[in-house]
DNA sequence: TAGACCCAATCC
DNA sequence: GATTGGGTCTAC
């Protein structure tokens, strides 16, 4: 008999503790492995955290223990999920976010794997049937027996399905001149391209190569402007690495930047590399999931999650884009994936590299600390000029075109010029929909999200209100539900707005818009990026996802609608973030031969965050943003966490993180400032009301464990439920 | 996390 | 006297 301790699949501070149960099947059962169980009478997965055999009688172990135990119902996994690094991995992501440790494994995991009762639901291995010779001895055959005979072994295997004469092949099985063979298919589809000698690498790209090289630091920032070749850089370490009989780990932002960064891997080292991003289906990810543990592939490119991907001998990790805020997960265990990064490759001894343009804060402030190696790509590879760049103020009446409230006259003349010269350009703002607040003008009800309480926004081309936090959609009402009246307001624009408006004043314009609502549909990304690409349209219209990494020769204009917004977000980040979008959008204007412009309209002409993005200043930024964050004592000058209370009865929320702050208060003494309660951006969320407490500390040890105190008082309370984010985002 | 259980309020 | 609802407790 077995006894095993497992995790139950709820990700709750209370149950974040392993279960014992006893297993006298015949099934093999280790650490690692998945069960099917009764707890508490109902039907759930855990996940085996330890296993040992016993000759002990139940009655006695019972006694030992102290409760009764069961027998799981049955053992789900043939094999354990987890290597020990990669657990050992899990314990220090848990440990560190002050997450429950089931959280940080159902996130490792694919969703077909995961230890949760949906993935019993979830795709299996798919296979493809093969037709294989297995004695091409063709006496006693009739004629079109052998020639299907023949047919066959001219190839080494054929799928079952392409061959015809389905009564001919049965046959050939019963004498034993063929079998079928099951192979594990791949269901992802990735484009065979062609291999292409890679460029010489310029004298700075060699440099940075080779100081990397000779180097024995464990991470880099490879801090290189926009076009100076960041990629070149990636590959060719790569593709060392891999010669030196390791594997590499590439992370890329988000779903926009992934086909590219794909495309250079799969070009350079075909089919070596997995590919697992979000966007895959369910099916692809266990397929490639399953193609990296099996070692099949020694490299793998993707986003946020990929972090966990099951490669052995790890020798490199690169995270691109490291500044992206894409890279911090949004739910518990709320891990980033650079922290992440930086722990696994610790364990395996493997270099990572941050790459970026415009380094997050507080990767650069360990740069300058020595913390990391700081790597310089200063000049871009083919020369190209930075883009002039023109500010406009938006307050000064004298810019504003009388024709439209949304185009000043400078930016409305521009993009006249790029039409008349058969150039393109790229309009950016923000914001996806038509116009971002809707109320009743008489009586001033605002329209807001019945889940969130955040205000809706209306997107034309559906006539729909939609929430941009939650998934919540409804029919754009006639009248005002408050007072009956049908004087709505629309306020405030956004992408389809922008794209009306371009259709109005330039109606000879073809246009595209990209943003998450185009997105909607799968694979619709990259096509809108290609058509762009291919001169199928004039201008570009679109939120950030238009911002990064794509090179479009043609475009010699960028113009950013509204700079300001995200610079009204309530967060420390809102410059650095605000710096890195202008920067990034600034970046795609003007090719080779021909510089091109960029126009900001902004109602703060003098914000330094817009200011240095214009003229692309990223050490500028850097000191002013660093010195703003030493006077607020906000990230890299301190640790934030953010303590986040939910409930039913608002009032019992506020009234309990009162308590939680007094007692906050007292824990850190003067190690820690504690802020709140707050009312947070998302104020209401799955019919609980939230408050928010901030808490700013430098000692990281001493905060973790008044965090676990904190987490375990207040897990077996059932009015309020807790969540810890350590460094978080939004505040 | 969610079902069981308990107690009080509410209904007929 | 039965039914409903909310809050609390607990799981191996």
């Amino acid at each position: 008999m077995k006894i095993v301790e497992v995790l139950i699949e709820y990700a709750n501070y209370s149950l974040d503790r392993p279960f014992s149960y006893f297993y006298k099947g015949k099934k093999k059962l280790d650490v690692g492995f998945r069960v099917l169980l009764n707890f508490n009478n109902r039907e759930l997965v855990g996940y085996v955290t330890k296993c040992y055999e016993t000759n002990k009688d139940i009655k006695d172990i019972q006694e030992e223990m102290g409760f009764n135990i069961e027998e799981i119902i049955d053992v789900i996994d043939e094999s354990p999920l987890l290597s020990g690094d990669l657990l050992e991995l899990a314990d220090k992501v848990s440990e560190y976010y002050v997450a429950p440790k089931i959280s940080v494994l159902q996130s490792m995991l694919p969703p077909s794997l995961s230890p949760r009762k949906s993935s019993l639901k979830a795709p299996k291995i798919a296979y493809d049937q093969y037709v294989r010779i297995v004695n091409d001895n063709e006496d006693g055959l009739t004629d079109k027996q052998i020639e299907l005979l023949r047919l066959i072994s001219s190839v080494d295997k054929v799928l079952k399905k392409e061959i015809k004469s389905k009564s001919i092949l049965d046959k050939l099985i019963e004498y034993q001149r063929v079998e079928i063979i099951k192979e594990e298919k791949r269901r992802l589809k990735v484009p065979n391209y062609e291999y292409k000698t890679p460029p010489e690498l310029t004298y700075e790209q060699k440099s940075v190569v080779e100081e990397f090289n000779e180097s024995k630091d464990e991470v880099y920032l490879l801090e290189g402007v926009t076009g100076s070749g960041k990629t070149e850089v990636y590959l060719t370490l790569s593709e060392q690495v891999l010669k030196q009989g390791k594997t590499v780990l590439m992370l890329v932002p988000e779903i926009a930047l992934t086909p590219m960064m794909m495309e250079y891997y799969l070009r350079r080292f075909k089919g070596d590399v997995a590919i697992l991003h979000s966007e895959l289906t369910p099916a692809e990810k266990y397929d490639e999931y399953r193609k990296i543990a099996k070692g099949d592939c020694h490299i793998v490119v993707g986003a946020r999650s990929a972090i966990f991907a099951p490669l052995k001998n790890i020798g490199l990790i690169i995270l691109d884009e490291e500044h992206v805020e894409s890279y911090k997960q949004d739910v518990v265990p709320f891990y980033h994936a650079r922290e992440v990064a930086i722990m696994r490759g610790k364990m395996h001894k493997a270099k990572v590299i941050l790459g970026s343009a415009t380094p997050s804060l507080e990767s650069r402030a360990r740069a300058q600390k020595g913390v990391y190696h700081l790597l310089l790509l200063t000049n871009r590879v083919n020369n190209k000029q930075l883009p002039k760049t023109t500010i406009v103020n938006l307050a000064d009446y004298h810019n504003i075109d009388r024709e439209s409230y949304i185009f000043s006259i400078r930016l409305r003349e521009a993009i006249k010029n790029v039409l008349d010269r058969h150039e393109q350009a790229i309009l950016l703002i923000n914001r996806r929909g038509f116009s971002t607040s809707v109320s009743c003008r008489k009586c001033g009800h605002i329209f807001k999200c019945p889940t969130c309480d955040i205000a809706l926004t209306y997107h034309k081309s559906d006539n729909m209100l939609k929430c941009h936090h939650c998934d919540y959609v409804c029919k754009m009402p006639e009248t005002c539900p408050e007072c009956g009246s049908n004087y709505i307001m629309k306020t405030g624009f956004g992408t389809e707005r922008i794209e009306e408006e371009v259709n109005r004043l330039f109606p000879e314009a073809r246009t595209l818009r990209l943003d998450s609502d185009s997105a909607k549909i799968r694979a619709k990304i990259p096509s809108i990026i290609e058509d762009f690409r291919q001169k199928k349209a004039d201008i570009l219209i679109g939120t950030q996802m238009i911002a990064k990494g794509h090179d479009f020769p043609d475009v010699t204009l960028v113009g950013i609608v509204l700079a300001d917004i995200g610079l009204s977000m309530p967060s420390y980040r809102s410059n650095e973030r605000a710096f890195q979008l202008i920067t990034q959008a600034v970046g795609r204007s003007g090719r080779k031969d021909k510089s091109g412009i960029a126009i900001i309209q902004t109602y703060m002409p003098n914000n330094y965050a817009i200011t240095m993005a214009a003229r692309q200043n990223y050490e500028l930024f850097y000191r002013k943003e660093m010195e703003y964050r030493r006077i607020q004592n906000y990230p890299p000058y301190s640790f934030l966490a953010s303590i986040t209370l939910a409930g039913k009865v608002e009032d019992n929320v506020v009234k309990n993180m009162v308590y939680l702050i007094d007692m906050l208060n007292q824990e850190f003494n003067d190690k820690g400032l504690v802020l709140g309660p707050t009312i947070p951006y998302v104020p209401y969320e799955g019919n609980n009301y939230l408050r928010t407490a901030l808490v700013k500390f430098k000692d990281y040890k001493l905060a973790k464990e008044i965090f676990k105190k904190v987490v375990s008082i207040y897990a077996n309370k059932s009015q309020v439920h807790l969540t810890i984010n350590i460094d978080p985002y939004n505040f």
